[in-house]
DNA sequence: CCTTGATATGCAACGAGTTGCATAGCAGGA
DNA sequence: TCCTGCTATGCAACTCGTTGCATATCAAGG
């Protein structure tokens, strides 16, 4: 639904190809926005196509050639059409609730498995957090002069932080309740 | 992906029609894992036919006819397989991320706009977080005693009010940044 | 009596998203 | 020299998920 427009702002924020856009989308705005390669390219063809996007091929010594896209008069009108629509509910998918849950009709053989993955997830996400405060100290460090946009991408990175740290805690939660049913 | 076992866990907590389910996932299940009525009988015809839940037809007296599903042994061993396959990393789509960063791209009309929608999408999620507490005391009184099945449906619910109180004071944050913005 | 609303199930069409594979240039190391 | 790996783009096939619509029973209210 909304893929075009997270890719309106990522161009907004700083032009790319689809090549770069995919990477951006592995770190920065993969957070609240996943999105393959293939989607990407496809989506730009079909905005292009509508005239949300301009591409030109940029040649690259040493590298294939690129085409690298900015966002047109047309494109960041509709991006604003899009801002003032409301805000849709998001659609949750949580794995790992759905099997703690289901871990009530598995064995303790079972549950033990169990422990050992929400481990493992912890861990993920601990590296995830320490990656969040990392880029925070880097691009936003203490004392700094923030424009609009950069102070406006400071929050959301504040939201994914929090969002990590109140999983963690969870996770701990979820450990302890789930060793309970093990003696 | 994991629709079917979502379905599975929730028909062995307890069985029931499509109709049921699709109540249950906009109200507990629904919490960690969305799905439409259509989506639902769709999948519980194909787990039919594969074997893992038993439909039968219940006649009821001032209603329409159902057709109630539960869980066969080989629903149960599918569900214990999955149990087992690590955790897959969630996708994320949220919608207000997106919005917020682009709204650095709007004009200060456009960002009071957004204001708006953030406090009505506060709100909401306020009633939410209301609605989770209100279970949790009907569901999970203080000092009750709680069988492995409960524990592990407490723990999840706990997740979802973490979840939301996290949600509402990043709410607050953001506010606070967009009304920066507008002096 | 007629409308509205809840229960209960379903089809058809479409759009979104995933998976697997293919291609091609060039860098760097074994 | 050959293999691996990164940059860079893309097709084809498939599954998943959403939207709009349709149907039928019965209760309650005006």
């Amino acid at each position: 639904m909304a893929l075009e427009h997270a890719i309106l702002v990522s161009l907004l924020e700083q032009p790319g190809s689809g090549y770069e856009l995919a990477r951006r989308f592995e770190r920065s705005i993969g957070r609240f926005w996943t999105a393959t390669h293939q989607q990407i390219y496809r989506v730009l063809k079909r905005m292009e196509a509508d005239g949300w996007v301009v591409g030109r091929d940029v040649g690259q010594d040493g590298r294939p050639d690129k085409r690298s896209y900015e966002v047109s008069a047309a494109g960041r009108e509709t991006l604003t059409e899009w801002l003032r629509e409301p805000v849709q509910p998001e659609a949750v998918r949580h794995d790992l609730a759905v099997k703690i849950r289901g871990a009530a009709f598995d064995d303790a053989a079972g549950r033990a498995r169990l422990v050992d993955e929400v481990r493992r997830y912890r861990a993920g996400h601990e590296e995830t957090l320490a990656r969040y405060l990392a880029g925070e100290r880097r691009d936003f460090p203490a004392g700094g002069d923030l424009d609009t946009g950069q102070r406006l991408q400071h929050v959301v990175l504040r939201g994914g932080i929090a969002y990590e740290r109140m999983l963690l805690d969870w996770l701990d939660d979820v450990l302890e309740t789930l060793l309970k049913g093990l003696p």
